[in-house]
DNA sequence: CTAGATGTTAAGGT
DNA sequence: CACCTTAACATCTA
């Protein structure tokens, strides 16, 4: 479930197991994740370095490993990093296993392979190249309103755009909309000054809790969406059953009577 | 068996 | 340029 709290919360996992460990190498099982660089290359690359430091942008992973030379990771729909004894079999779908002279190893794992893992000069290079906004629990309250204000389009896309702000994805902009009272097909023309101050509060508010309990819709408030995010869902505020509708060619789940059309 | 699932990107269009 | 839609990716589950 890789939204910016998921990812929050392996970079915390990886500070805590395999960061400043001795790296003796990486271990390629699908070379379909690896972008602009080959299982070898990789390998050669990590060999004899630490993984350094740890940050964030949006739901891009750095970990840098040397000077000038940082790795990514991304996990797309599903994954998850595991460190794990090596002389253990390594968790399903790991797709790169990197080795560390104490005998673990961390396992990225991406069931349908769509997380990718590549290398960059810096963060800073990175988020250029990929044109990535602010990241959400970074972004000014200022920033926010300017991202938002006098354009076009729908305010739940606007939200899962990586180019305007980073780390929103299909659910937590479900959350942050059901929070802020707003039907998901809200335009950005017809929000006013205190939506945008509405939407900035729940979306802070709804990141940071969400970290905080690891990601874990099972440690979520009971008044939150998403551990009713699914069919037959009821809305936790008034207990009607949840509707779905389109946006963004995504499912969006709504409470049909606090989250309202204005239009 | 079919449709849909947390994401991104490309390609085409308005 | 800003924005929209659709398809594709690979795999699993309801």
């Amino acid at each position: 479930m890789p939204e910016l709290p998921d990812v929050e919360h392996y970079g915390n996992y990886i500070k805590r197991t395999a960061a400043r460990k001795k790296i003796t190498g990486a271990e390629t099982r699908n070379a379909k994740v690896l972008e602009g660089v080959s299982g070898k290359v990789l390998a050669k690359k990590l060999k004899g370095k630490k993984f350094s430091r740890i940050t964030r942008r949006g739901k891009y992973l750095l970990l840098k490993f040397a000077e000038e030379e940082w790795l990514y990771m991304h996990f797309g729909m599903t994954g998850d990093v595991a460190y794990f004894k090596k002389d253990k079999e390594a968790p399903k779908y790991a797709r790169v296993l990197f080795l560390f002279a104490n005998g673990y190893a961390l396992a990225f794992i991406s069931q349908r392979m769509l997380g990718r893992i590549g290398t960059a000069p810096s963060p800073g290079e990175f988020i250029k190249k990929r044109s990535l906004g602010p990241d959400a629990l970074d972004v000014s309250p200022g920033k926010f309103k300017k991202t938002l204000e006098g354009r076009k389009g729908a305010l739940k896309s606007a939200l899962m755009d990586q180019e305007k702000i980073a780390g929103i994805g299909n659910i937590y902009a479900d959350e942050i909309l059901y929070a802020s009272r707003l039907h998901p097909k809200t335009s950005l023309s017809e929000l006013k000054d205190g939506d945008i101050k509405k939407i900035f509060r729940s979306m802070k508010r709804i990141l940071e809790k969400a970290a905080e309990k690891k990601a874990d819709p099972e440690k979520f408030p009971r008044s939150w969406l998403i551990p009713q995010r699914k069919k037959g869902g009821k809305c936790p505020r008034c207990g009607n059953p949840l509707r779905t509708v389109k946006v963004n060619g995504r499912t969006s789940y709504f409470c049909p009577k606090s989250q309202k059309r204005k239009k």
